[in-house]
DNA sequence: ATAAGAACTGAACACTAGTTCAGAGAAGTT
DNA sequence: AACTTCTCTGAACTAGTGTTCAGTTCTTAT
């Protein structure tokens, strides 16, 4: 044996790999999933288009990697919105509150992670993604039932169409195009809560204070 | 000028275009929007590939035409229902019954038709579709909100939510997946239906009656 | 019947982007 | 320094479909 992988190398690889994957972000942040090509993301991560197969066996896995990526932070962000909750009912609103927030600030992104048209098959990944996110939406949505703050009800089905409503109007095709303006958004994603919070039983969410005050970041990291 | 169109041809030539339509509309009823293909659907058309082409200026064009009758198909539908309705409420519910029974019914074509990857463009067909098909029923919703039965809302934004928790939580990737059993596609129906009129504020819609028993047809006409 | 115009055919073409791989360059060991 | 192994490069390759068009068939008018 005469060749032996170096931390330092090892380390280099790793930084290397993320900077494919933080490429491809960023790509599709600005361009949406159809800007994410091999050589493109290749240029801005600093490699020549056949590097990036090796370290991914294809746009498709790059993709779905990216797909997990985004899912795991989106997911981290409701969890811990959620747990600093005081109760059930308040932590499903600020589960509700952190999906609409994290998709109206990064639009181009949401969507190119959601539903976004893309030539290779990527339906596992954005599958797996959802049923996370909609999976804990239906925790929380279980637990406020149980505290009896919410009817009995079907709770996959009422998860899914509860993301669904959010996706939809906030960063689908239809969803209003003025939301740059701070303000608009932040009545867009109230307004938004407000019906997904009353879809699954919640009476009067606002008087009760559950829709808190979506604290809107000036510009969420997108890079690695 | 020593060549006229006769009326037969005429006719004829009509006919082939319904024919190629109808041909792409079956297609993509079995294997979604991915299996619209030019030769797939020339070949169902019993028309060659190019031949398309005299009817067509391209994939885009004919794939754009048959979102359009689709979704005018689907409008009118919608519109049949609510205007048969007693009053505002029941009006709106009729609707939104309408759009979950028809995107159930033909769950491939309606996603193919609303979301499912494409290789060419088609926003902009899907997104006038899209608003039609929202602004039906922004219309009933505004009637309900005028009558006095829904609280004052963002009518645009409530449309939008409402057809997205139905889309994505019955022909998504995230739809249960034993909605072929008639019983339980017909409670899938029902529970988001209830859904999503509690969204906009109708209270206890089950009790009221609004959620009418739907009628699920046996097999929708797919075909010209 | 015959000529002229229109419609149809389907094999060939073109285009786009993902993928490969032989050679160059680093990194590691003795 | 020499040699081996790994890593990187980027031009060439490939594959899958939409699109074209020269030749054929059908339709119409005289």
């Amino acid at each position: 044996m005469v060749y032996r992988r170096t931390t330092q190398v090892v380390k280099r690889l790793a930084a290397r790999r993320s900077a494919i994957l933080a490429a491809a972000r960023e790509t599709c942040a600005n361009g949406g999933m159809a800007a994410v090509q091999i050589a493109p993301v290749a240029i801005r991560a600093n490699v020549a288009a056949g590097t990036v197969y090796r370290y991914f066996p294809s746009k498709a896995d790059l993709i779905s990697e990216l797909i997990a990526d985004v899912s795991r932070d989106e997911l981290a962000a409701i969890r811990r919105a959620a747990d600093a909750a005081p109760g059930p009912s308040s932590a499903l609103a600020a589960a509700v509150t952190t999906v609409a927030v994290h998709v109206v600030s990064h639009r181009k992104l949401s969507w190119g992670i959601l539903a976004e048209p893309v030539e290779v098959d990527v339906t596992e990944s954005r599958l797996a993604s959802r049923r996370e996110i909609a999976g804990e939406i239906e925790l929380r949505i279980s637990a406020a039932i149980r505290a009896g703050h919410l009817p009995a009800q079907d709770t996959a089905l009422a998860a899914a169409a509860l993301l669904g409503a959010l996706h939809e109007a906030l960063v689908g095709p239809m969803a209003p195009d003025n939301l740059d303006d701070q303000a608009k958004l932040r009545d867009a994603v109230q307004t938004v809560t407000l019906l997904a919070l009353r879809a699954v039983g919640v009476m009067d969410a606002r008087a009760r204070g559950l829709v808190v005050q979506a604290v809107l970041p000036t510009r969420m990291a997108v890079g690695a």
